[in-house]
RNA sequence: GUUCCCAUCGUCUAGUGGCCUAGGACACCUCCCUUUCACGGAGGAUACAGGGGUUCAAAUCCCCUUGGGAACGCCA
């Protein structure tokens, strides 16, 4: 059996869209499980709107999600990386020549003449007739001698695939919908080449996937009818076709093709709030694919060695945003102190909070905060009122300080902290203190410990304080103690 | 409008003719744990779009209807 080799290629006008990563991943494992070639090629024919921003994105955030590929461009340097470069279609355009005068000679394609108005004026009539959108070119029949002509004689024109003459239904046997029929006007005469020369998608899609190998083309749904434009092509140059399979869509929860405007698509946002990759995989598999044993968190390398196409689904799935932040919770679950610390001090330092150095507080308090978290981000949140710069009481404690026993509540818990010599509570200390002030102060209930909590964080309601306070000095619970007291007397 | 695709709980799905009075996960609700919230634990409610066939037997196969989606570019 000849190698399997599969390919992502987007193009670079833009981010990288949760859909396109979704495509990239199936690929990426087709490709493992199979012992074949990823191969990242890029589309950036429409010269206009290709960027290299826009590739070094997508190249970032598919090196983010560990998609790692074979042939392509080099992830560090973009310089072609493969034995079938170049791996830009910019860059291959002489080869798309080539194959379109092939085309041309055998008559299966022309030089079209049609102006921009001409072919609005047909659309319109079309549309208002409710028939076929399809254009009719006056030139499909010229000999290409007349045409060569005219294009020295400085006309443009762009070259069109004749699809007229080609009356029969297409059967295309796809690996995830089973036999899709076409019947052949279901497209019009559609551009090859473009009036400067630059190749259309559908075209440099087919010489590339041919030249370059390619076994299996696995890509979304939109794509099913240039299936049909691009089986025709394959046909006329006598290739044989790779095996196709249309993946369905990712929705919106309006059950539209996802877009931006519904919330973030941008694989780089989620990589930015704070999303592991991992957890990122594990999510865009589960929209389409199952694991065979119904799991539902697993690795990378567990998909590698279990996917198949068999078990991906040809309906569409919705992009359930509370559904990924489970699952990244759960993969927060699994790292080590360590690397839990190492993800969520970037947000830490980009919020600017003013925290402990020290190694072995750090790993502490990620390792209390984990089961706190659902993503990295979440961090701030929970970290922010353990900086003393930002300690304050928040309006929402007035009530609280305002209760008859609040006040002796507070002065008893100052007073064990200033007996207290070490530089930190530990947890049963202060399980110990908080009762020692509930016997002291005679209070029980919410009237001990919202006080104890205004008196600790400023406001009556957050993390247990069991956790909160020995990761904050004793020295600086006093202070806040103080403050706390204070306030409560100006009242 | 035309062509194509799709159709199991709100959502993601399991299910490839009998194991299905339909299983799991997220979300939701109740209870337990907890001197808040959360985490964790135990329960609960909720689905085969409708109608015809085929078959001893249909969520599963076929047809129709309905509903949803995508594509109809000198974008990819």
């Amino acid at each position: 059996m000849s190698e399997i080799r599969v390919r992502f290629a987007p193009s670079p006008t833009g981010y990288l869209h949760v859909g396109g990563a979704r495509s990239a991943l199936f690929n990426y494992l087709f490709a493992k499980k199979n012992n074949g070639k990823f191969i990242l090629r890029i589309e950036d024919t429409d010269q206009e709107r290709s960027t290299h921003e826009s590739l070094k994105m997508m190249v970032d955030d598919l090196n983010w999600l560990g998609l790692k590929w074979d042939e392509g461009v080099d992830p560090l340097t973009l310089k072609d990386m493969g034995p079938f470069a170049p791996y830009r279609q910019s860059e291959r355009l002489s080869i798309y020549k080539q194959v379109a005068d092939e085309i041309l000679k055998n008559g299966k394609a022309y030089y079209c003449f049609m102006t921009d108005e001409e072919i609005d004026r047909q659309r319109a009539i079309n549309q208002a007739e409710h028939s076929y959108a399809h254009i009719e070119s006056p030139y499909a029949e010229w000999p290409l001698e007349k045409a060569l002509t005219e294009l020295k004689n400085g006309k443009s024109a762009v070259v069109r695939f004749k699809t007229k003459a080609l009356k029969k239904d297409y059967i295309l046997p796809d690996l995830i919908r089973g036999e899709v029929r076409f019947p052949s006007d279901m497209v019009g005469d559609f551009v090859l080449l473009r009036s400067d020369g630059m190749p259309v998608y559908n075209f440099c899609c087919v010489v590339d996937d041919h030249l370059m190998k390619i076994s299996h083309v696995l890509r979304a749904e939109e794509h099913l009818p240039n299936t049909l434009r691009q089986m025709m092509i394959y046909e006329s140059m006598k290739w044989p076709t790779p095996q196709f399979g249309h993946i369905s869509l990712v929705l919106d929860d309006d059950r539209q093709k996802l877009s931006k405007r519904k919330g973030a698509v941008a694989c780089d946002v989620f990589k930015d709030e704070g999303y592991l990759p991992e957890a990122m995989n594990n999510y865009l598999a589960l929209l389409g694919w199952s694991h065979p044993e119904g799991k539902e968190i697993f690795e990378l390398k567990e998909m590698e060695q279990l996917f198949s196409i068999d078990r991906l689904n040809s309906s569409g799935a919705v992009f359930d945003r509370v559904k990924l932040k489970w699952v990244n919770s759960q993969h927060l679950r699994a790292l080590s102190s360590e690397d839990l610390w190492n993800l969520i001090q970037p947000h830490l330092q980009k919020a600017g909070l003013v925290l402990p150095q020290d190694q072995a507080w750090q790993l502490h308090s990620a390792d209390v905060f984990r089961s706190k978290m659902e993503i990295a981000s979440d961090a701030v949140a929970l970290y922010t009122p353990l900086d003393e710069t930002r300690f304050a009481i928040a309006g929402e404690s007035t009530e609280v300080l305002t209760w008859p026993t609040t006040k002796v509540v507070l002065q008893t818990w100052k007073k064990l902290l200033v007996d207290f010599i070490s530089e930190y509570l530990s947890e049963e200390d202060f399980v110990r203190f908080e009762n020692e002030v509930k016997i002291q102060s005679q209070t029980k209930g919410k009237n001990l410990f919202m006080p104890m909590r205004v008196a600790v964080i400023g406001k009556p309601h957050g993390t247990e304080l069991k956790i909160l306070t020995p990761l904050i000095p004793v020295k600086a619970l006093i202070a806040r103690a103080e403050k706390v007291l204070s306030h409560v007397e100006s009242l």
